[in-house]
This record gives structure tokens, sequence and C-alpha cells, in this order.
DNA sequence: ATCCGGGCCC
DNA sequence: GGGCCGGGAT
């Protein structure tokens, strides 16, 4: 049942996993070199092609990976991986097929929406005219696309440098910061932004990284900070 | 029993 | 903030 998906790595056409700009001593540039030495290629993101990229992406919302690999058995085995085969698969149809990654009824309705669009924007070719911002703007025009998913598709399926944001990112920072509350989508994106070279490998690693480190020690509950690749520069970890 | 997920829409 | 969803971990 398992599809290992972990190990299967889409880029696209451009990028090299060898080939990251140097994110230099700042502060995210040296979270991120911490941990790249703890941890290594996180191989991010899983996927066999862009679309199924794409796809992972909205079914993943608020899910665990776990559940949505059940939910790609399900449209593999019925030839349903597929762009187009979205766009000619009924709603009502699909949504049993993706049930186990949970909100199905809505996350058919976010497939078709993406599917339609990828075929005008995408396979016309014509998304490669279209800036970074302008690309991302298009995606959040999207019903079910908010944010983590723009940026998510942009970078990881588009190849475009957007860094994604997600509730492992802000859980991490609130605690190396020490913050009762966590900062906002949009700051964490323009203080990366502003620090890192624009490369979509690196943004690509750097979020990879931040999940691994949030599920062997950033957890929500009972956090791993004894042998955390992070703790001497975390307020969090500190006091542990 | 409650929490928690690679969120997003209303 | 509530609803969408439901299975696995405290």
């Amino acid at each position: 049942m398992s599809l290992h998906l972990e190990r299967e790595r889409f880029l696209p056409s451009g990028l090299d996993t060898k080939l990251v700009a140097d994110p230099g001593n700042g502060f995210w540039g040296s979270i991120y070199t911490a941990l790249w030495e703890r941890f290594g290629d996180p191989y991010w993101w899983p996927g066999r092609d862009a679309w199924e990229v794409a796809a992972g992406e909205v079914l993943t919302q608020n899910t665990a990976w776990t559940n949505v690999e059940q939910a790609l058995v399900g449209l593999r085995e019925r030839g349903w991986i597929t762009a187009d085969a979205i766009r000619l698969t009924d709603q009502d149809e699909l949504a049993p097929v993706i049930r186990p990654a949970g909100y199905f009824n809505q996350k058919a309705r976010k497939l078709k929406e993406l599917a339609e669009w990828w075929g005008n924007r995408v396979e016309s070719g014509a998304v490669e005219s279209l800036g970074d911002d302008e690309l991302r703007d298009e995606l959040l025009a999207l019903w079910g696309v908010g944010p983590e998913t723009a940026d998510a598709i942009a970078c990881y399926a588009l190849g475009r440098p957007l860094f994604v944001v997600d509730t492992y990112t802000q859980r991490m920072l609130a605690r190396l910061r020490g913050l009762e509350e966590r900062p906002s989508y949009d700051s964490i994106q323009s203080e990366v932004d502003e620090e890192l070279p624009r490369d979509p490998m690196l943004l690509n690693h750097l979020h990879g990284l931040i999940v691994v480190l949030s599920k062997e020690h950033c957890t929500a509950r009972n956090p791993q900070c004894g042998d955390c690749p992070l703790q001497a520069r975390c307020v969090v970890g500190s006091q542990v």
C-alpha cells in the first residue's frame, strides 16, 4: 500500500539539488546551514511530475501526508493523476476517491478548479511569461488556493523562488524567538525574501528541512529540545 | 476526551 | 471564529 513517495522527487526544469546559492550567515542563512549539516537533503517535495506535486499540495491542506498518499493511490489506480483526467471527472465522482485525505468534498472542487487553471496557463505555456508575483496572484485567485498552497505550487511545481510558510515554520520561529503569538505568514515570507538569495532550490531545501526539524524535534507537544540542532539559538530550547 | 495536522472559505 | 473531515497520537 505504501508508495514511498518520500524518495521520489520531481524538480522543475533548471533546478539541481547540488546547485544552491550561498545562504550566508544571517539569521535564516545560519538556520539553513545548521539544519543542512544535521539532516542533509530533505528530498522535498514528493511527487512524480509537476501536476502530481500541485495536486499533492491541495490534498495535504491541514492533513498529514500519510493520508494524502492513500488518496494518491486511489487516483493512480483510476488513472486520474493528470490534470486532464481531473478535468474530465465529475466532482461527485472524484470526492470518494480522495476521501482518505479528508475534507474530500472541498478538495474535489479545489482539484477541479486547479486543473482548469493548469490547462489554461501551464499546459498552454502561458505561465512562463508571468512574473513571480503575477503567478502568485493568479493562484491566490483560485477557489481553495491560499498563500501556502500558492507558494508551494509556484516553488515546488513551477520552480519559482517563493518561500513557503506553514504551521511548522510559524511554530519554530515563535519558539526560536520566545514569542507568545506566532508571526504572520507575510512577515516571515518577507523576512526570508529580504535575507536569502532568491534561489528556488535553496528555498525548497529550507522548507523541507523545517518540516524534518518539526517532525523530529520541534513538535507541537513534548518538543525534543535536547538534541535539537537549533537549541543553542532558541529561546524555548535554551530554557529546557 | 482532546489535540493536531504542510489550510482555506465564509 | 466556525465549518469542513476523520484517523492517529497523547
